[in-house]
This record gives C-alpha cells, structure tokens and sequence, in this order.
DNA sequence: ACACGATCCTGACTGC
DNA sequence: TGCAGTCAGGATCGTG
C-alpha cells in the first residue's frame, strides 16, 4: 500500500492529533512482522509525550525524548486513530493508547511491515542507510547525475532501491519515468544530464501531486480520517497496460524488471540500445 | 562485488 | 458458486 506519499499523509493527519500526548499503554497482539517485535525496547516510550513525527523514507518516526519509536507499513500496513473501547478488526496487529482516550491502531494484513525502537544514538546511521529525501537541498540535477553514473542497471531498479532517492517505490517510479519520457529499463549510467534533470522533477512533481491528491487508494489505502485517496485517477502508466498513453496514445506496454511490473509507453519512452 | 530471485504473508480479482 | 491460479504499494537475505 505505502510509498512516500501514502506515509506522509498518515503523518500530516498525526502530527497536530498525537504531539504533546503521553503514550500510557502498548500492546502487541502479533509480535511476527517482517521482524519480531521487541516489546521491551517499545517500552522505553511508555509514559512519555511524543513531541514529534517525522517522515524518513518510507518511515515513521514518532520522537520520544529517550528516542524513536518507528513504523514501516511495508506492503498492507495502516495507522489510524479510535477510540480504545472500540472492538479489534482482523489484522490489528498493535495497539498504543495515548492520554486524552485515543487508540492509535497499527493493521497490516500481510505483515510485512516493523514497528521498532530506536534510541538517539541509533538514529544518525540508521538516516545514513537511507536515500536522500527527495525534496533535499543538495539534491539537484547535476548531484543526481553524477550519483547515478555509478549504476551500471536499470534506472527503475535503481530508483526502487532507495540508495540515491528515498521513498519512491512502484507506482511513482513508473509513472515519474513516464513523465520524463525515460524507458524503465534504460541503464542509470547512460542517462543525460539533460534527462536526469527531467527524472528528478518528475519524480517531485508526481510525489507532491499524489500527497495533494490523497494518496493511491488501489486496495485498502485509506487516509487515517477513513477517506480514501484518488491519484490512482490519475496514473499514466502504472497498471495500464493497453490503454492509451495519455502523451500519444499508443497501447501501454508491461515488462518485468527486478521481479516488479513495470509500465511503459514503447514510443514516448524509447528504449536504448548501444 | 554486485545483481537477481526467493521469500515473508493475506486478500482481491480472474477465469474456468 | 466454487476453486485454483495470479498478482499486489517493500525490503532483506542467500546464491550464483
């Protein structure tokens, strides 16, 4: 369900509601998550107020003054606020209950996703394993280029692994390849200045466009508020093949690339042989 | 050293 | 209607 947008939304709805609130009561109903969940570590947040909620990547990091208590919604994780009387869903793996009587509720069908702890010492490596963000500073089209010089495979890999850009996954790597007219496959290395330039606006421009919209609500995404997202309205590329390229109108084609569906238009977005 | 597939799970959808 | 097969928003680990 989640990448960077999706995430970012739950953490605008969050940040006003939870800051400043006392974390009086953790409970872990499925401690199997991508990882096991160390409920002991979890309770260094116990009794205290959290005082923020940052976004680093695809991660939520709710700051506890001893530390962090992260969230990774990997493919089908969602948090949202009730009220602690009301009875559990299926799949309501953990539950944090804050002063003022709200529940925050933590469901992911597939449990993929990890809910761990980070002390403060822990937290300058653990951004350092992580991309830039995409809206950083230093992150400009010549900065972007060089770092994918050093790439030697398909820029859509390299965009879903993270390492150069943070928190761009499927969908938006498709759709923002789309935009910039650049063919999935097309090795990072080759990439011109000129069109490194036009990928990372693009990459911008579909992000900031998807947060405005709501997210993608393709099954089960829901903004914490139970409204779903409507960029799914909006994809050119993404789960589209066959249909009209909305540049040309060519068919959409689908290949496979590093083992996830990648959508194409095969005359706006040529492919390059050498 | 790096690239790739397999893998952790459940649910929704498709086609017979 | 039922059932088998396919696919899914992510990230890590082992293998070649």
């Amino acid at each position: 369900m989640p990448e960077l947008p999706e995430v970012e939304i739950i953490r605008l709805f969050l940040l006003p509601v939870l800051v400043g609130k006392t974390l009086v009561h953790i409970s872990i109903r499925e401690r199997k998550l991508r990882t096991v969940v160390d409920e002991h570590a979890l309770a260094h947040a116990s009794g205290h107020q959290i005082q923020d909620i940052q976004r680093l990547a695809k991660y939520l990091l709710f700051d506890f003054p001893s530390g962090h208590l992260v969230f990774h919604l990997g493919m089908s994780g969602n948090l949202y606020l009730v009220d602690p009387q009301k009875a559990y869903e299926r799949h309501e793996h953990a539950e944090f209950i804050f002063d003022h009587n709200l529940s925050l509720r933590y469901r992911d069908p597939r449990r993929f996703g990890r809910i761990f702890w980070l002390s403060q010492k822990q937290l300058p490596q653990f951004a350092l394993s992580l991309g830039k963000e995409p809206w950083d500073a230093s992150l400009i089209p010549e900065t972007f280029y060089q770092a994918l010089q050093r790439y030697d495979k398909p820029i859509k890999n390299v965009l879903l692994a993270g390492s150069v850009i943070a928190g761009v996954g499927n969908i938006y790597a498709n759709e923002a390849l789309a935009y910039a007219h650049i063919h999935p496959k097309t090795s990072a290395s080759l990439l011109s200045l000129t069109q490194c330039s036009r990928l990372l606006y693009s990459i911008r421009q579909v992000l900031s466009d998807a947060i405005a919209k709501g997210g993608s609500s393709i099954q089960d995404f829901t903004h914490p508020n139970g409204q779903k997202g409507y960029f799914q309205n909006y994809y050119i590329a993404y789960r589209r093949k066959g249909f009209p390229c909305a540049f040309c109108s060519t068919p959409i084609e689908k290949i496979v690339l590093a083992g996830r569906s990648s959508f194409f238009c095969p005359k706006c977005q040529p492919e390059i042989f050498f």
